[in-house]
DNA sequence: CTATAACTGATACACGTGCATCAAAACAAG
DNA sequence: CTTGTTTTGATGCACGTGTATCAGTTATAG
C-alpha cells in the first residue's frame, strides 16, 4: 500500500536537501545556465534521492501552457477522414478540462507544395502542435522539420514519413497486407483459384506496402492461390464497378476478394450482382459504418483496421509529450492492427 | 484555426459575465449551499455562454488532490496477472508527473471474505480508488458499494460483477467465445470432426460466458463439427496433460482445440506430443510471451486476446474519471476483443 | 590585492482555483 | 419597524512552479 500521507517531494524539498536557494534548484531544472557545475550536480543527486518529478498541472499553471493541436487531414471526404474528424471533435471534448484543444483543418494532400505553405503560415502563438496526413514529398518533410525548430510539434499521421519512423502515428501496412493475405487463404476451401485485389490507387506507399504483405504470404503459404494484379478505382464508383465487373466475367475462379482501400461500397456493390457473391470470402480495409453493416450481414468476412479513436488520442499524447519534453510509453502508442468480424466489432 | 492568442474563460471571467462575486460562482461551481436559484441560474446561463471549463490542473493544485490507485489482483501469478502487474508499474511512471500513481496488491481471488476485509480496511486518506479483479460473489459486490460510500472509487477490473456493468473495465466473454468458434470453424476444412474445448475451471461466469458464446457459433454455423464438453485442468499441469491425451485417443476426429484458460502451456505440449499435431486448429486465449512464441512457431493459429495495457490505463483513466466527477468517454474505453495471429502481433 | 566576472540567494508576484472568515446587504417574519 | 435569517461580497491565503530583479557572495584574471 501507499505511505500513509506522504506528499511528493516539491522544488522547496529540493533547495533543502541539496542546500541551495529554490532559484538555483529552478536554474538546473530548467537548464538556465550561470550554474555551477558541481552545484548542479548536487541538484540533480537530490532530484534522484528524492525521487522528485516536476508537476506538470503546476508548471503549466505557472507558464500559461496550454495545447492547441491541428490535425491537417486530407480533403477528401471519405467515411474513414470523416472517423477522424468525429473522433478529434470527442477528444477535444474530453481532453478540455486538461487545456488541451483539437481543430480539424482540410488540406489538399495531392499539392505538397500548398501543404508546405500553409505549414510554413503557422504561429507558435497559434497553435503548439501539427498531426499530418498527407503522402510522403520531399517538401512536406521539410516543413515538418521547420515547425519543429519553431517550437510547433509536428507528427506525421497516418500516413508514412521516412525519416520519421520513431516518432509517428502510423500503420504497419505490410503487416495489414499480411493478415489479410492468412485470413484470404485460411478462409478460402478451394483446391486453386484466383484472387482479386482492389484498390484506390497504387501510387501511395500505403498501398504499395499493403499488397507487398499480401503477396509475400500468398505466394509462400497459398501457394494453390493466385493474386491477380491490383484493379485501381481511383476514387471513382463507375469505373469500379466497371473493371470489376469485367475481371470477375473474365476470371470465374475467382475465390477471394481484397479491398485496400477504405471505399469499399462500389467494389462490394460489383460482386454483390455478380454470380459469385457467395462464394467469394471478402476482406476490406477500415471500421465505417458501411464496413460494419457488411459485416453483419456477411457480405465481408473480416476487415482490417485500425482503432481510428486510438490512433486521434494517440496522436494528441504524443504531440503533448514532445512538447512536455517527455518521451512517450512506446508499448502505450503502438497502434495494433486489428481484425474484426461479425462477431467481435 | 484558433483565434488569435485567446485565453480561456476562468471564475473571474464567469464572476464578471454573471454580476456576481468569486465567492459565488466558487459556490455554485463547488455545489455549496446559500445561493438563490436564481443567481446560481444566471451564472450558470454565463457559463454556458462562455463556454467555461473548470481549469482541472489548477483544482487539483489547490486542493492537493493527488490520485493513488491500487490494484487488487489475484494472488494466482500466472502469466496474463504478471503481464498486468507490468502494466501497472508502467504507467505509474508514464503518469507520475500528472499526480497519478497505481500499484499492486495481490488478493486471495477465491475468499471472498478476505477480500471484502480487506477493501473495507482501505483508507481515503491513503488510496483514491481500487481495480478489483476477483469472482462475482455478493460480498465483493457489497464492498465495492461500500467503498464508494466511504468516496474511495472503485472499478471491477476484467472479472464481471453483474450490477455495475455500466461502470467497470469488462471483457466481453460471450463475444470472445463466439469469434474462437468463427476462427476454428473457418480454419478447419475437414468435412466433419470434433473441437476439443480446455478450460482451467468452469465455474467461473468468464469461462461458462466463453463457452456460451462458443456454443452458439458452432451449432449454428458449423453443423458440420461437434464441440465435445469443456475438459477442466483446474490449474494442474499433469492432470491437463492427462485428460487431453486420453481425450485426444478416445477421440482420433479431433480437427479443432480452444484453450479458454490463460495458461496454454500444458494443453499445448500435450496435442504436441500427441501424432494429430498439425492436423489440429488451435485458438487460445491471452498475449503471453508463451502464447507469442507458439503462435510464431505456428503452434497457436490465433490468439483472442485484450490489450493488457489498455486494460489498465483504461482502469486508471476511468478512475480518476469517477474522482473528478466527469464522464468518461464511453468509445475510449470500450476493451476490444482482438485477434492475434501470426502476421500482426 | 583589486577589479571584474561568474555564481548564488532573497524576495516577490503570477497562474486559476479552493477554502475560510467576516462584514454588508437583501429579504422574510413578527 | 425591528429582528433574525438568508444570501452575497470582499479579502486573503494556499497549492507548486515559472520568472524576474537585485543584492550579495565567491571565484578568476590581471
Amino acid at each position: 500500500m501507499f505511505i500513509k500521507s506522504t506528499t511528493p517531494p516539491t522544488t522547496k524539498d529540493l533547495a533543502k536537501a541539496a542546500g541551495v536557494s529554490r532559484a538555483t534548484v529552478d536554474r538546473v531544472l530548467n537548464g538556465r545556465d550561470g550554474v555551477k557545475q558541481k552545484t548542479a550536480e548536487r541538484v540533480n543527486a537530490a532530484i534522484r534521492e528524492l525521487g522528485f518529478v516536476r508537476n506538470l498541472q503546476a508548471a503549466n499553471l505557472a507558464r500559461q501552457r496550454n495545447y492547441r493541436f491541428l490535425f491537417a487531414l486530407p480533403q477528401a471526404r471519405d467515411e474513414f477522414v470523416q472517423q477522424i474528424v468525429r473522433h478529434v471533435e470527442e477528444a477535444t471534448e474530453s481532453f478540455s478540462a486538461d487545456q488541451v484543444w483539437a481543430k480539424v483543418q482540410h488540406i489538399n494532400e495531392n499539392d505538397p507544395h500548398s501543404i508546405s505553405d500553409f505549414l510554413r503560415s503557422l504561429d507558435a502563438e497559434d497553435v503548439s502542435g501539427v498531426a499530418i496526413m498527407a503522402p510522403e514529398t520531399p517538401q512536406v518533410r521539410d516543413a515538418i522539420k521547420r515547425l519543429q525548430e519553431r517550437n510547433i510539434a509536428a507528427l506525421p499521421f497516418i500516413s508514412n514519413q521516412s525519416g520519421f519512423e520513431e516518432n509517428c502515428v502510423s500503420i504497419d501496412n505490410r503487416a495489414a497486407g499480411a493478415t489479410a493475405a492468412t485470413l484470404l487463404g485460411r478462409f478460402t476451401h478451394a483446391k486453386s483459384g484466383s484472387l482479386m485485389v482492389v484498390s484506390e490507387s497504387m501510387q501511395s506507399r500505403d498501398s504499395q506496402d499493403r499488397r507487398l504483405g499480401f503477396d509475400e504470404v500468398i505466394n509462400t503459404q497459398f501457394r494453390h492461390l493466385r493474386a491477380i494484379p491490383s484493379l485501381e478505382t481511383y476514387g471513382d464508383a463507375e469505373r469500379a464497378t466497371a473493371i470489376i465487373t469485367a475481371t470477375l466475367l473474365r476470371n470465374p475462379d475467382i475465390v477471394g476478394l481484397y479491398i485496400m482501400s477504405s471505399e469499399a461500397r462500389a467494389p462490394l456493390k460489383a460482386v454483390e450482382n455478380s454470380l459469385l457473391k457467395n462464394q467469394i470470402v471478402t476482406i476490406a480495409h477500415e471500421r465505417t459504418p458501411f464496413a460494419e453493416k457488411a459485416l453483419q450481414r456477411g457480405a465481408i468476412d473480416a476487415v482490417i483496421a485500425q482503432n481510428t479513436g486510438h490512433l486521434v488520442r494517440s496522436a494528441i499524447r504524443r504531440l503533448k509529450n514532445m512538447l512536455d519534453h517527455r518521451n512517450t510509453l512506446k508499448s502505450q502508442e503502438v497502434i495494433r492492427t486489428e481484425i474484426l468480424m461479425k462477431t467481435n466489432l
